[in-house]
RNA sequence: CGCGGGAUGGAGCAGUCUGGUAGCUCGUCGGGCUCAUAACCCGAAGGUCAGAGGUUCGAAUCCUCUUCCCGCAACCA
């Protein structure tokens, strides 16, 4: 029995969330995982927090606390944005904690003892006044090939020039401004990818289905020989390489983080009898999705996969779908430069109905793409609103006003007969392999379909009118549509949990059963068919719009 | 010639792998309806698919070149 593995990125624990990354990664990663559930499959939906690096030591040394404090609020605030925007992880914990550091030191040793890892001397940049060490982006300077005056220690934002930090001029520390800077011999510890070439090639050789941003790309870097990677750095902040020789040195965040999705597992069935790495990890049957964005295709399709292929601690990656960017008016999501929103805010104000709906339509699948609050104003409103919330409101408006009892029509009338019921499962079909290839968009366009063809039926037979002169035919109209309602209910709780949850909300307590409507969500009908024989189809509460317009006049705000 | 992706009616996108009279959502215009959140339904206008060349009976789709946009190696979805 295949069961799924389905991953997303780790979150960095330095900083806000936005909606990139919630469209990019979570999002489609949570409706992805909500959908194979309520198919029945068996999976889950690891996630964390990512908590160690430089970049975490800065930010907490400037706020003037401590590094655990610090990652710890952000886990906070990044578990209470999710819990606001219905992502629901199995799992979400954090690589500060001590069981993931036993399971990263399982890596490291296994991997060390195998000869992946190994000792190199290196020259590095020191300062002298504060005495830090200086890696890459913690000195600046002039750039040799173009000369512009603060090239990175990476790399040079003019010339993109790739820079040597031991060749830039008139090196600059960026922890104290010291330009008494020197070269000292030092070395770290390499994860020597290059001796795995052969065996990565033939694996990725096998993924030429990956999508074309990700395969061809991949591909190409590959072939230009997979170069080592240091994996150990001069901190104080991270995980103790576990050798005597290191004192001082702890692991790489890029090492242990990729790591955190296996450590995670192992703590969501800590107490259980699930053997994390037999049943799952390693499991022929599993199949393993990793939800990221496009910077990180590289660490998930080449560095964790030739982790996991030496260590043994883990199957490889069976898909891949790695999104591109959504950036914010026509720009890429940045605090620094002041193009930013507040998500919290956000979904404070607009609710998880609105904003899953419209960063879902978002989801950067091929090519970036772009928010907008009048984007935001235009989806919810026009689409969400006018088609699927309208066509709820009227017609249960409509059909408690007349018939406050329900109404019976098995003797005479078979719904799941008609062209309407065809039509509708025609849609659901592509609806559900859209989802399970994800194909988000196409998935989108065919759930609205379904409010489209509702709305069409509707308005073609006119039961407002038929009411007063042929009220069987009118019976047969709303009591169809009410069906319609409830399908269209069940069908939206991968996409938009909470409306889902209120259309169902208006159906006796039968039909709200989760076992219940679980099968009709897999297009299992023979449940409903009986209930809707021994009982009227009565709505038990009070209807009213359940997808609110959103007030242009916000959204002027937020755009002047 | 560093690498990868992209360029399709006013906007956002699908179609490109497996060539055969250009499709979807929104917007616009005209009509209908009044159950409903000024919602819904019907119809119309509007593009020759970044540019040039080539292959072919036939190309948005294959090939070549050009232009422009995005991303790219280790903090950043």
């Amino acid at each position: 029995m295949t069961k799924y593995l389905v991953t997303a990125a780790l979150p960095y624990g330095n900083g806000p969330l936005h909606f990139g990354h919630l469209a990019g990664v979570y999002l489609p990663a949570d409706i992805f995982s909500r959908h194979m559930k309520l198919m029945g499959e068996e999976l889950i939906y690891v996630s964390g927090s990512d908590e160690h690096g430089v970049a975490i030591m800065q930010n907490a040394q400037k706020a003037g606390i401590g590094y655990k404090e610090y990652v710890d609020q952000w886990h906070q605030d990044h578990k209470s944005l999710f819990d606001k925007f219905d992502i629901e992880f199995d799992v979400f914990g954090q690589t500060s904690a001590e069981y993931h550091r036993e399971e990263t030191l399982k890596w490291f040793e296994i991997l060390y003892e195998k000869g992946a890892i190994e000792k190199q001397d290196e020259k590095q940049l020191q300062c002298q006044d504060c005495k830090n060490l200086l890696p890459d982006r913690f000195v600046e300077g002039e750039c040799y090939e173009c000369g512009y005056e603060n090239a990175r220690g990476d790399e040079c934002p003019k010339c993109g020039t790739w820079i040597d930090p031991l060749k830039l001029k008139n090196p600059q520390c960026k922890f104290c401004d010291s330009k008494n800077i020197k070269a000292i011999d030092s070395f770290q510890w390499y994860l020597m990818l290059s001796k795995y070439q052969k065996e990565f090639d033939s694996w990725f050789e096998t993924k030429s289905s990956w999508k074309k941003t990700v395969f061809p790309y991949v591909k190409s870097l590959a072939s230009e020989g997979l170069v080592n990677r240091a994996i150990t750095r001069d901190l104080d902040w991270g995980i103790d390489v576990p050798l005597d020789e290191a004192e001082g040195k702890k692991l790489y965040v890029w090492f242990d983080a990729p790591i955190g999705y296996v450590s995670n597992t192992k703590k969501l069935f800590e107490g259980t009898d699930t053997d994390y790495l037999n049943d799952w990890w390693l499991n022929k049957d599993t199949k393993l999705v990793h939800f990221i964005g496009k910077d990180n295709i590289i660490f998930h399709s080449i560095i964790f996969p030739v982790m996991s292929l030496v260590s043994e601690r883990a199957k490889l990656v069976d898909d891949l779908p790695a999104n591109q960017y959504l950036n914010l008016s026509g720009a890429q999501f940045s605090k620094s430069s002041g193009n930013s929103l507040d998500s919290h805010q956000a979904i404070d104000k607009f609710g998880s109905d609105a904003l899953r709906f419209y960063l879902a339509s978002l989801i950067p699948e091929m090519q970036d793409s772009n928010f907008t609050w009048s984007g935001l104003e235009v989806k919810v409103n026009n689409e969400l609103a006018n088609n699927i919330g309208n066509f709820i409101n009227r017609c249960l408006k409509f059909y408690v006003k007349n018939y406050p009892e329900g109404i019976n029509l098995t003797e005479k009338y078979d719904f799941f007969e008609t062209e309407l019921f065809t039509e509708f499962e025609k849609l659901r079909v592509e609806y559900q392999n859209s989802l399970k290839d994800y194909q988000f968009q196409k998935a989108i366009k065919a759930l609205m379909g379904i409010g489209f063809s509702a709305n069409q039926y509707f308005s073609d037979r006119e039961p407002w009118s038929k009411i007063k002169e042929d009220v069987p035919h009118a019976e047969v109209t709303l009591y169809t549509s009410v069906i319609l309602v409830y399908l269209i209910g069940i069908h939206f709780s991968s996409l938009l949990p909470k409306l889902s949850h209120e259309i169902r909300a208006h159906f006796e307590e039968g039909l709200q059963n989760e076992n219940f409507y679980q099968k009709i969500y897999q297009g299992e009908y023979e449940e409903l068919k009986s209930y809707l024989n021994s009982n009227p189809l009565k709505i038990i509460k009070k209807p009213k719009g359940l997808v609110p317009k959103i007030d242009p006049d916000i959204i002027k705000d937020l755009e002047g």
